[in-house]
RNA sequence: CGCGGGGUGGAGCAGUCUGGUAGCUCGUCGGGCUCAUAACCCGAAGGUCGAAGGUUCAAAUCCUUCCCCCGCAACCA
């Protein structure tokens, strides 16, 4: 039986477009979850949407709809997104869906029960126009943050969860697991957060209705992280014991942005000890964009519009862009400056060119029929080994979400290509018919190479490795044995290759 | 004593955890090739690794002190 394998995003709030950022999280969980299937992993890849919560429902009073109205808007724009990008999720969970609500107030009860769950009161500056509660450090001049109007100290009756009780075994559960919360320096900062201790957790709401009812206790709704984590199981089928629920939780990695990484460490982790449920295998949290040197701003107008970025430099461009720009997990700046020499240079000059210049060759000097290889000199062992050794380096590199150091290690293949190209020279091969067996096994090697890069690179850019391993002849499904060295047979018809990426002029 | 990130050839970065010839991409200069998307390949110049002190046979890497830059209201990956 194949490994199971379950990779989430986190699900996103619809009271917001997408943007860049939902795109970067996205695509690096379509890209592991791809790479893991053509690994022979069984993947289950799951994103969604968060449409509860006081803020979706004033925005959908402000527009004059319900917030069910609103939600099926903006979750229509966040899959038809997807849906460009070539996300291949197994499944997409709404927070509105029966089988969340159900999987929220079936865990919510089961910890009520259990004592961990108890009611009491929750006390904080409010203010009344904005119906919000805000801490004391939020306060700007004792006023509201948001519409800077004074606020009062209230009182209001609310669930809390017995967050503190499990302070220690968190910390023992990190301690154990050094690769539970990645990468490290962020694993550092939970530890510290935790030690400092933890206060238990209002998880309920009275001052708002659009939500999931307590059990029991209609006047609350359950509140935004209680509600939303649970998504990762309620999405297979949890409370039920579903096969889905069986084979693929716990979760062996969930993708986040560094912003919600204490949700992701410490509320979540402690609920579902509370509730006696496994934990989640890993956390990642990677880095933030700027933009063009600046912080991305709804108001100053610098948030990045994925559609506009596709239409402009198209999919793959832009999924290879995110993950090869910057370390998965540090923060990084989209620029098109950037963007644009990473075309023009990774994908236009080595990539694509690579596969023009050998595919033309191939049809030149044997009419596009792959001849068999001879026997291999040294040169010709040492592009096998190097493509090789890739496969291998790639596969140590995507367990560490390592996305950018596996492009790199791809791209030492194709820029051997290039230099095995200069080095056997087969135009001057091709001069005397005494070296067409020669010939023969330098255009063999030479994309066989790239057979097995555009294999791999399917994982990272799915479009362009089908028009590529299409010319290569390759028609075979993409899966582990075909990243062996030898997979093209002689006498595969190989096709001129267009240009996978016309370079963009400045 | 608030917290966090950072200071490495002209630009952008990796390397720092696990000390041991300072690496990558782009740019510049020179050369080669002509199969290819004026792409490709080779070579060169260019760095006191923010500063000072310390540990060591040896420090970008460990320790101490200091300087400078960025972020830390909300939305939000």
């Amino acid at each position: 039986m194949k490994p199971a394998f379950y990779v989430t995003t986190p699900i996103y709030y619809v009271n917001d477009v997408p943007h860049i950022g939902h795109a970067y999280t996205t695509v690096a969980g379509d890209v592991l979850a791809r790479y893991k299937r053509l690994m022979g992993h069984e993947v289950y890849f799951l994103t969604g949407s968060d449409e509860h919560g006081q803020k979706v429902e004033k925005a959908a009073t402000t527009a004059g709809e319900t917030p069910l109205e609103l939600a099926d808007r903006v979750v229509k724009r966040f899959q038809a997104l997807w849906e460009r990008l070539g996300i291949s999720h197994t499944d997409f969970i709404r927070t509105t869906q029966e089988r969340h609500k159900k999987g929220v107030a079936n865990i919510f009860k089961n910890i009520l029960d259990k004592g961990d769950i108890y009611l009491g009161e929750y006390e904080d500056w409010y203010c009344t126009p904005c119906e919000t509660f805000w801490p004391e450090t939020q306060l700007i001049e004792n006023r509201c943050p948001d519409c800077n109007r004074p606020v009062e100290k209230l009182k209001e009756e609310s669930y809390f969860f017995r967050m503190s009780k499990f302070q220690q075994a968190l910390l023992d559960h990190i301690e154990a697991h050094p690769d539970f919360i990645q990468p490290k320096s962020k694993r550092n900062e939970i530890i510290s957060f935790v030690k400092e201790g933890l206060r238990d957790l209002s998880v309920s709401r009275t001052t708002f209705s659009w939500g999931i009812p307590v059990p029991g206790n209609d006047k609350h709704v359950i509140y935004v992280w209680f509600d939303a984590l649970t998504n990762y199981i309620s999405a297979l089928g949890y409370p039920d014991a579903t096969p889905e629920y069986q084979r693929f939780w716990p979760a062996s990695v969930h993708l986040i942005g560094k912003d919600i990484l204490r949700f992701h460490t410490v509320y979540w982790p402690t609920f579902l000890m509370a509730a006696g449920l496994p934990l989640p295998e890993k956390v990642f949290a990677h880095g933030w964009w700027t933009v063009e040197g600046q912080k991305m701003s709804k108001s100053l107008q610098t948030v990045v519009e994925p559609n506009m970025l596709i239409d402009k430099y198209g999919v793959d461009v832009v999924r290879y862009f995110l993950l090869r720009e910057v370390p998965f997990g540090l923060d990084g700046d989209f620029s098109h400056a950037a963007l644009i020499q990473r075309l023009n240079f990774d994908l236009a000059n080595d990539l694509g060119n690579l596969l023009s210049r050998s595919t033309a060759m191939a049809v030149k000097y044997f009419d596009g029929v792959l001849p068999a290889a001879g026997e291999l000199l040294e040169i010709d062992l040492a592009l096998k080994k190097k493509t090789e050794d890739m496969v291998s380096n790639v596969a140590s590199c995507m367990d560490d979400l390592a996305f950018s150091k596996a492009l790199q290690a791809i791209w030492e293949v194709v820029s051997a290509g290039n230099k095995y190209i200069d080095d056997t020279a087969p135009w001057t091969l091709a001069k005397d018919p005494g070296n067409k067996e020669r010939l023969a096994t330098v255009m063999y090697c030479l994309l066989e190479s790239q057979r097995i890069v555009h294999c791999i690179l399917s994982a990272f850019m799915p479009a362009t490795a089908e028009k590529a391993l299409c010319s290569l002849g390759w028609n075979n499904e993409i899966d582990q044995e075909g990243l062996a060295w030898g997979g093209l047979q002689a006498g595969t018809i190989i096709i001129k290759a267009e240009a996978l990426f016309p370079r963009i002029e400045r």
